[in-house]
DNA sequence: GTGGTCTAGACCACC
DNA sequence: GTGGTCTAGACCACC
């Protein structure tokens, strides 16, 4: 599993390696079942603190991606959730779009380059769901 | 010009400020040259910390929004920033969209639930502006 | 708000301030919107380190039971979630059963006597819900 | 004699074979005098490590449930302890009640939900034992 | 070897 | 004042 730190994000190092472990799980690098590295491999991989890398896969794990155990290394879960509700995905997604239209705004982007961005990023999706024309690949 | 603070919005204060000055300029209610209120004022209308409110003024000032000069009252900039580029844009955003779709593919959503999921986020922004057939209203 | 410690309990420390917290909450001592002390003061009241107190905050905040805001205080969140699903309430909940009749095996108690010792641990409960016929004070 | 791992099971493996040892004697597939296999022989059955059969062995040990003795086979101790006290019950049982009521409360089930889970539970157990009119499978 | 808890202390961001 | 992140290091429990 490849982790890399960018100097240039501003958002914490635990955050980097939580936000790319779910982009590799979602890219298909991660399978259910497969390995991350022990902590203090990642850490000294990184170079950093063995604790950073324990908070982020503690969140990991409190998100139920990954299942951590004593003793065992750590896994991603077998277990994919179920859909979200609309109320639960604007909970945990409205931050998101509401900061992605304020900066669309500020760049002077239009609704419809915002959306074919979103296109875009969702083609690199690897979906391979079980209700395949209802998934994120979905053509528009 | 009104500011309401949203308790379930998990974003600091600063942020939301800041966020619905920036919506309230898109949507043509703040025009170039119209006048912010002080500080004490919106920190007193809002309930909240001095530092919080100068916070957010200052921060839209560094992102060009406003002019802010001492003993004179913020004002909304004239100078509006030319479209991005693709480039630039994806520079801009790049983070916030693998971030948006990661997560969106983690709650289980669809690509059409997202892409309307924008829509609903876009279509609180209501913009009536300057460049009416590519601007982030445009029905799609 | 009070915590207290048990040096006879084998939990760690965050945990005892977790389940006292949820219990607290459970038996209306403490009400969506009050205030948690903050850590440092938790922290120093039970003789503890400040980190140990704030792993506590943070597992309660994921699992939606506070709110916790840079630079504010925790506060008990209002929100209180949809009852769960018969899986997510046997994934939840499946240890401490195991765990449970396991124990009370090995003490020689019938089902019966169980049965009632879950109910009147349940009579402690403080249940003022949405649909007083099927909440957990109801006699059986 | 049968014992199964349950990946989705969070308590650690060593604790499964202790509670399965139990509901084995409880179900009476375990008769005091009988052999339990040879810790190295269980660990390869099973795909673990030695030193987690050896630890759920002194644990069985250390309760009272089996019997260790160097360079013999583990064998079901005969002596079986009374029923405990409602004081007993109460402290040894008491923590765990209360962390399961306060979790179930959060979870929005109802009192009969959780008693009906907790007859599941007891189901599983399915005593048949020396005493069948107080003993923990009886209907209610 | 591998994850979990706890202490100690620094520095930061938001209020 | 108040919570968040990070480092450093100790010791523990499970495998």
């Amino acid at each position: 599993m490849l982790i890399t730190l960018d100097e240039r994000d501003a958002r914490p190092i635990y955050q980097q390696i939580v936000s790319q472990v779910k982009e590799q799980i979602q890219r298909g690098d991660l399978q259910p079942g497969d390995e991350l590295p022990p902590v203090r491999e990642l850490a000294g991989a990184l170079g950093i603190n063995l604790h950073t890398v324990r908070g982020a896969y503690g969140r990991l794990r409190d998100q139920g991606i990954i299942d951590l155990r004593l003793g065992r290394r750590a896994r991603i879960s077998q277990a994919r959730r179920a859909p979200a509700s609309v109320v639960e995905a604007e909970t945990a997604l409205g931050g998101h779009l509401r900061e992605l239209v304020s900066e669309a705004f500020l760049l002077g982007l239009s609704a419809n380059e915002l959306h074919s961005m979103l296109d875009s990023h969702l083609g690199n999706v690897n979906v391979g769901a079980s209700t395949p024309d209802s998934n994120m690949k979905e053509k528009r």
